[in-house]
DNA sequence: CCAAAAGTGTTATCGCTACACCCATGA
DNA sequence: TCATGGGTGTAGCGATAACACTTTTGG
């Protein structure tokens, strides 16, 4: 299929082009990491993110999508690009230019069961291995970017199930930034925002009295964002 | 010197990788967006971003580097990278993944005249004309990114020369945001960054009375960002 | 002496922070 | 009935926004 097109730019050399996602979820208590033992040499059986080599009929971010469906069963997962990882060094193995992305799950009983049969592992942000090649450095650009993100993006609805408590949502938060919120401001705060909507339904999961469930409101959410919204907590 | 290297990753299929540079300027009244004619084919002669693709021994941070020096002639250029653009058919001329980068020059009227010269031009935010492939995206995005960033980095002040005034300061953001700040308030709300170092002389090009210049102080902002400032206006 | 831009101060309002009490419920 | 987490209200403070007057100086 590219063939046809190889009449211009000959004199440019093709270079290795890879994406590596850095795979964040939460279980309710703290925020994770999601690793893989490494299948290729080199550093075969090391720790690292999960990654694949862009084929020349695919688009960049529909590569990132499979590596994301192929590692997670999971279809539409929140993603969004980090950035290049590109000195001339940073692979042993050949010149390789990697796409950083970072995905969001929400973490179930299975998905955290089924990850840690093949060969992967959620590990919590305080225990995560050594890792290869420049990956730690992607997982730290990786949470900087997830925490300025969160500030004026509600990212944090893609790491919860689709109905949550606030109790939980504010649980979420403090594991983003490491800090404890108030809990009558954070209420008062996401409220006022507008975009959760209020569900009949209690969660007495995690008390006998039982939180309200609420929903984000996607809708309500983009007309915020047209409006030009501060999403800063 | 990558020969010896190919021992892994036989498999995996290299793609063409360019560097795409966003390059605004700042002339005391209106963002400005360098733009060339192009000089190969597909698109020979219609306006382009400046790019290059990146050589098989070269980072892609050096590759961007290296385009910025080559079309402006300035090597300490602020830069950054934006993203990537990398769908299978954004190229015609070939499948050929982008990095986009968006660089912030100060423009003096050496650097406008320059820029006319060879090929290139300086191009006013609201006439900006038609341009190859995707670059008009890429535009768009840095001006977001420009314009998200400003908030929380002093990025504006790579936008202008050294030694500057409160009010062009203030016409700068007034540019980058499409508005005007209060002159009163953006006074205080500048100056109580601490970041700004006044100096005894006095610029006397706009006005009867001369404006104090100012001097964006580095290592101040450093410290604040140690203690993490809020740079929002 | 006047036009034109630079510089300064005050007030009202809004949003954030800190903080204490009541509520619902299962054991 | 009590322990536990969920839900609500308020007062103080700091930051922002709105706004008007004085200063300087070349012509």
């Amino acid at each position: 299929m590219q063939r046809d097109k190889k009449t211009f730019y000959q004199s440019a050399t093709p270079i290795l082009v890879a994406v590596d996602c850095i795979i964040f979820g939460f279980d309710n208590e703290a925020l994770k990491l999601l690793l893989f033992k490494r299948k290729v040499e080199p550093f075969k059986e090391e720790w690292s993110l999960i990654g694949s080599f862009v084929e020349p009929d695919e688009g960049v971010k529909a590569a990132a999508g499979r590596v994301l469906r192929e590692s997670t069963g999971l279809s539409d997962i929140y993603m969004e690009p980090l950035g290049y990882y590109g000195s001339v060094d940073r692979d042993p193995g050949d010149r390789v230019i990697s796409q950083a992305h970072f995905a969001l799950i929400r973490l179930g009983e299975e998905e955290i069961r089924m990850a840690n049969t093949h060969r992967a592992h959620w590990f919590g942000l305080n225990a995560v291995p050594e890792l290869i090649l420049d990956h730690r450095q992607m997982v730290e650009d990786a949470l900087a970017q997830l925490r300025r993100k969160a500030r004026y993006q509600p990212v944090g609805f893609e790491l919860l199930p689709e109905k949550f408590t606030i109790p939980q949502l504010k649980k979420l938060y403090d594991a983003i930034y490491q800090r404890t919120f108030d809990r009558r401001n954070f209420r008062k705060k996401i409220l006022s925002m507008n975009i959760l909507e209020k569900l009949d339904e209690k969660d007495k999961t995690s008390s006998r009295k039982g939180a309200y469930l609420y929903r984000f409101d996607q809708a309500r959410y983009e007309e915020m964002v047209e409006k030009g919204v501060d999403f800063s907590l």
